[in-house]
RNA sequence: GCCAAGGUGGCAGAGUCCGGUCUAACGCAGCGGCCUGCAGAGCCGCCCAUCGCCGGUUCAAAUCCGGCCCUUGGCUCCA
C-alpha cells in the first residue's frame, strides 16, 4: 500500500509521487523568531518531523528545509526587551537559539537546511527582478508589488476570486498598490514607527525611545533603493534556493494559506513557469478552549515549559494523538490522558526486554497469536501512516501491540523469544523510528548505581523487611514517605521495583 | 459578507473519499472480576452514542444529494 496525502490545492487525497522517485522536496514554513515558541508550533514540528521520518522509513532520500523568518518589524518592535539583543538580527538570533533548544527538547530530527531570510536577500532581489521582467510585479515609490491580476492562477490555493478580494480591500491600505489584493516583495525605507508600535508588547510602550528604537530594522540596498524583502517573497527565494524551483511537499499552518501560501505560488509559479508545489499538506491548529493558540493573542504555553512540565515523550504522544490535518485541543485532561498512554506503552516494552533478556525466554516457546500480533502491529501501523500520515492510527497499533505482550507475558514461565523480539522491533522501528518517542526513558529503574538508588533500595529493603513480619501499615507508610518525593514503586513477582 | 475546516458516547477520537462487515475502532475516565496483605501494574468483562438539524436518493446512509443551524480558522502580524 502507498502513502496517499491530502492536498489542499485539489482536495483531495491521493497517492504521493515525489517528481524524483526515490526523493522527498519537502519545505516547511518555519518560524518569525519574534516570540518564543509555543505549543501549537511544536504540534506541526512534530508533525512535520514523523512526517520526514515516514518518508525515510518508505526508503525515501528526504531534503527538508525549514526557514527562519528573522526580518520582520515584530522582531524589531522586540529590540531591547530583556536580554533579547540590541539589534534586529540579534534578537532573531535569540530566537533562534531559543527556537533549535526547544526542537532538540522534543527529540525533532534536524532538518537538512535552516535558511535565514537575511542571508538570501540577494535571492530575494534576483527572483523580484525577474518577477518585474515577465510583467508580474511592478515598482512604485521604491517599493515593488505583485500585480495579482497578471498571474492567473491567483487564489487557486484558497478558492478565492480576485475580483472578491479587491471588494473587501479597504482603500486606506491600497496606497500605491494598483489592486487592493497586490502584495509587497520589497518594502521601501526602514521599518516605520507605526509598525514597532503596532507590534510592541504591552507593558514595554516607553513612548520615550520608540521612536529612537524605530530606525533598527536592517536595510539593504536594491535596484530601487533601500529597503526590505516582503514577508511572502522570501519563502519562494529560499525554496527556491534550497530545493529548485518544483518541490514535493509543502507543509505549513492552516492559518497560513491565505494569503501566504497563495502568495507564494504566485510568485514563484510566475517566475518559473512550472509547477511550485505538488502536494500542499496543512496542518491544522492547536487551540487553548475556544481560540487557536497564538503567540499575538497571547494564550500561548511555551514549548521549553512545556518539555519541563510534561516531558519529551509524553508530549510527543500528546502531539500525535490527532492526525495533523485535525485541531486539537490543549488541556491538563487530555495531557494525562497522553501520559497514561505513553506509560503503557512504555512498560509494555519495558516487560518485553527484561523478559527477553531474562532466563525463561526460550526459542522453543512460541506463541502464535504474540507473533500473529507483532505482525499486525507493523501492517496496521504501516496503514495508518500512509493513510496520510495517521499518528493516531499508529498509536493505536503501538498500544494493540501492547496488550498482546501483556498477555503473553502474564501467568506465563517461559516466553517466545523471538515473538518477543518482533514485538520490540516494531516498538522500536515505529514508536520509536518513527513517533520519535523513547520508550527506554521511564521504564523500572535497575542496576543503576547512584548514592540516590543505594538509598531507595534501603528504604525498599526495610520496607520488605516491614512486609514480611506482617507490619503493612509501617511497609505502607514507607510506600507513602517515597511516593511523596515523586518516587512510584511496585511489588512484582519477581521482587519490588521503583520509578520516578 | 466571501473562502476553508469541523460538528460522532462523560472526555478524547477513528470511521465519511470507495453506502451494507458501524449491533460505530483504539484510548482515558467509570463499574465489576482475576491477581495482590493492600496499593499499583497487567489481564478479562461491562456501562455510555441511532453519528448537529430537516428533507431527499437507495433494498440499505454516520457515510451520497439539497437546505438550515452552530463552532473554529483565513480575508494581508500569525505554524
Amino acid at each position: 500500500m502507498a502513502l496517499c496525502v491530502t492536498d489542499t490545492l485539489t482536495g483531495e487525497k491521493r497517492p504521493f509521487e515525489p517528481r524524483d522517485p526515490g526523493n522527498v522536496l519537502l519545505y516547511y514554513c518555519g518560524l518569525t523568531v519574534s516570540d518564543p515558541p509555543h505549543l501549537g508550533h511544536a504540534r506541526s514540528w512534530v508533525h512535520v518531523d514523523v512526517m520526514a521520518r515516514w518518508l525515510s522509513h518508505l526508503g525515501y532520500e528526504v531534503r527538508h528545509v525549514e526557514n527562519f523568518t528573522d526580518v520582520n518589524e515584530k522582531i524589531v518592535a522586540r529590540i531591547g526587551e530583556d536580554d533579547l539583543g540590541g539589534s534586529e538580527s540579534e534578537v532573531a538570533r535569540t530566537y533562534i537559539a531559543h527556537t533549535l533548544s526547544a526542537m532538540r527538547g522534543l527529540n525533532l530530527r534536524r532538518a537538512t537546511v535552516y535558511p535565514r531570510v537575511s542571508e538570501h536577500v540577494p535571492e530575494v532581489i534576483e527572483l523580484i527582478e525577474a518577477l518585474i521582467e515577465g510583467g508580474y510585479a511592478y515598482e512604485a515609490g521604491g517599493s515593488v508589488y505583485f500585480d495579482v491580476t497578471a498571474f492567473e492562477g491567483y487564489g487557486k490555493l484558497s478558492n478565492q476570486q480576485v475580483g472578491e478580494i479587491e471588494a473587501q480591500g479597504d482603500p486606506e491600505e491600497r496606497r500605491e498598490k494598483r489592486h487592493p489584493a497586490d502584495f509587497a516583495l520589497w518594502k521601501a525605507g526602514g521599518v516605520s514607527p507605526d509598525a514597532i508600535a503596532e507590534h510592541r508588547h504591552a507593558g514595554v510602550e516607553g513612548s520615550e525611545d520608540t521612536a529612537e528604537r524605530s530606525a533598527e530594522g536592517r536595510i539593504w540596498d536594491s535596484p530601487w533603493g533601500e529597503g526590505r524583502p516582503g514577508w511572502h517573497i522570501e519563502c519562494s527565494a529560499m525554496s527556491m534556493a534550497h530545493l529548485g524551483e518544483t518541490i514535493d511537499i509543502h507543509v505549513g499552518g492552516r492559518d497560513l494559506v491565505f494569503p501566504h501560501h497563495e502568495n507564494e505560488i504566485a510568485q514563484s509559479e510566475a517566475a518559473s513557469g512550472t509547477e511550485f508545489a505538488r502536494y500542499w499538506l496543512h496542518a491544522d491548529l492547536f487551540e487553548t478552549g475556544e481560540e487557536k493558540m497564538s503567540s499575538s493573542l497571547g494564550n500561548f504555553i511555551a514549548v521549553e515549559e512545556a518539555i519541563s512540565e510534561y516531558g519529551t515523550n509524553v508530549l510527543r504522544t500528546f502531539l500525535t494523538a490527532g492526525a495533523y490535518n485535525s485541531t486539537q485541543t490543549y488541556s491538563e485532561d487530555a495531557i494525562a490522558e497522553a501520559e497514561e498512554r505513553f506509560s503503557h506503552l512504555s512498560r509494555a516494552h519495558g516487560r518485553a526486554i527484561e523478559a527477553v533478556d531474562g532466563p525463561d525466554a526460550r526459542t522453543k516457546v512460541a506463541d502464535p497469536e504474540l507473533r500473529k500480533a507483532a505482525e499486525n502491529a507493523r501492517a496496521d501501523f504501516t496503514a495508518a501512516l500512509n493513510d496520510d500520515f495517521d499518528t493516531r492510527e499508529g498509536q493505536a497499533a503501538l498500544l494493540a501491540l501492547a496488550g498482546a505482550i501483556n498477555r503473553h507475558l502474564d501467568g506465563r514461565d517461559e516466553y517466545d523469544y523471538r515473538g518477543l523480539r518482533r514485538a520490540i522491533e516494531g516498538f522500536e522501528d515505529f514508536g520509536e523510528g518513527v513517533l520519535g518517542l523513547e520508550f527506554g526513558t521511564s521504564g523500572a529503574v535497575e542496576g543503576d548505581v547512584s548514592i540516590a538508588d543505594d538509598l531507595v533500595e534501603t528504604v525498599l529493603d526495610a520496607r520488605e523487611r516491614a512486609r514480611e513480619a506482617g507490619e503493612y501499615d509501617r511497609a505502607d507508610a514507607l510506600r507513602e514517605e517515597l511516593r511523596a518525593i515523586g518516587i512510584e514503586i511496585e511489588d512484582t513477582a519477581d521482587g519490588t521495583e521503583y520509578r520516578y
